[in-house]
DNA sequence: TAGTTATTGTCTCACTTTGCGACAATAATA
DNA sequence: TATTATTGTCGCAAAGTGAGACAATAACTA
């Protein structure tokens, strides 16, 4: 991590959502022996579009290509620029000799956010962390600098997009059933719905494609399996 | 203008909107003897909040404070560097002695979109500029860089966020006939709205306030004037 | 002064969308 | 064969939307 390799003052989050026991999770990074909790997060390459450094980082935590993902605000006040917590981060990781003064200048943040299937990831930590960890999106630990915030107008953001762009989707496996999908959108708009309006809204839209019943084994009709397009 | 005044790599670019003659408008500028056509936009301060940087430029191009401001997209692709542009500008100028070096690295830029009202401007160019004109958005003159792509996205997104946030207003006086009011989503939205529908809606929403008629001369019955809030 | 004209505010009517309950179908169990 | 929980779908009422129609009206015309 040399200081040329990147472009100065600019870095990125991801907030990156899954979905597993029907709540609304994101990864949340812990950085070695400082008890800081940070979104997963990292720089631009001299020579690198924006994007694919985010879908580099992205992958780096989670193994996966392909991801459905969304710029969604650019986070630049000076109220956020807070060396002293950079600084503790990088002594809590006894970095060797190089000059890392270009860590400790301000910087502006792009943030994004990211839609996986839960259950193709294996999280993984980056060099300074311990751990990269699921956690519901109403019960975080207390996240460093504006990071609380960024994963506010994430929220946000993907609930004014969930209903126009069908977007759900991305949060489940390849077929799924009507009442996961259900699942899906109330966690992520944080009410019940209707299951009757729900489905009709659904199978009109034209997007899902029905395949074979899945047999669960309850004693009960099995549903149909969807997926999308 | 000095390197370290300014953050590096970081910029921002604002499409202006206005609206007059029934014609969406937006301000564009001309450099000095370079043929070059670009959105009005600038640098950040160290010391200072992006939001804050943007309307200090906005302030300086159409001298309103209190403007209509959204952030909508951050444009970091390497396709964009094109230090060859920079440097025609930097020469027309003949800008006197300093180092400009930090002018000719790649820049990732913050877009936002205000809204104004057109009456109350007279823009003024920046000083690399001979004129800082309304152009309606669909004659454009041929923009520099990507510039013509984020006026796109200008667009697309004051579309998407017309219906949902009721912010056609901001291009108007602050009072206006219900039939301007429709002109101005048409020319948004780039579609003729029923008038009977258009005033219901506009109406049931509750945001507007009725005034005092408006007598215009002419051999009709009179509108009433509208404002919102 | 009375008729004319263009525009405005509102209404009606049909059609679509949405919220919500109900009912038959069905997979496994008793 | 009856029972139970869940699913797919339907029906109905309420709300929202698109489009035409009509009376009201400001100024002009004869």
């Amino acid at each position: 991590m040399q200081e040329d390799d990147y472009l100065y003052h600019l870095a990125f989050d991801s907030v990156i959502f899954g979905f597993s026991g029907e709540k609304l999770k994101i990864l949340v990074l812990e950085y070695h022996n400082t008890n800081l909790f940070a979104l997963p997060g990292g720089f631009v390459r001299q020579d690198e579009n924006l994007n694919d450094a985010v879908r580099r980082g992205l992958k780096e935590r989670t193994g996966l290509d392909n991801i459905y993902l969304e710029q969604f605000y650019t986070f630049g006040d000076v109220a956020r620029y807070k060396p002293e917590v950079m600084e503790r981060i990088i002594r809590a990781n006894e970095i060797p000799d190089q000059d890392l003064s270009w860590l400790l200048k301000r910087f502006v943040s792009v943030a994004y956010y990211a839609l996986i299937n839960f259950d193709e990831v294996v999280p993984v930590p980056d060099a300074l962390s311990d751990s990269c960890t699921w956690y519901e999106v109403d019960q975080l630990p207390p996240l460093m600098l504006d990071h609380a915030q960024i994963v506010q107008k994430a929220l946000e953001t993907l609930r004014d997009n969930i209903s126009r762009k069908l977007v759900g989707g991305n949060l489940l496996p390849a077929r799924f059933t009507m009442k996961e999908l259900q699942h899906v959108y109330e966690a992520i708009l944080g009410e019940k719905l209707h299951r009757g309006t729900f489905q009709r809204k659904m199978l009109g839209s034209g997007v899902l494609k029905r395949h074979e019943k899945q047999f669960s084994g309850a004693a009960n009709k099995a549903p149909f399996l969807y997926s999308f397009e």
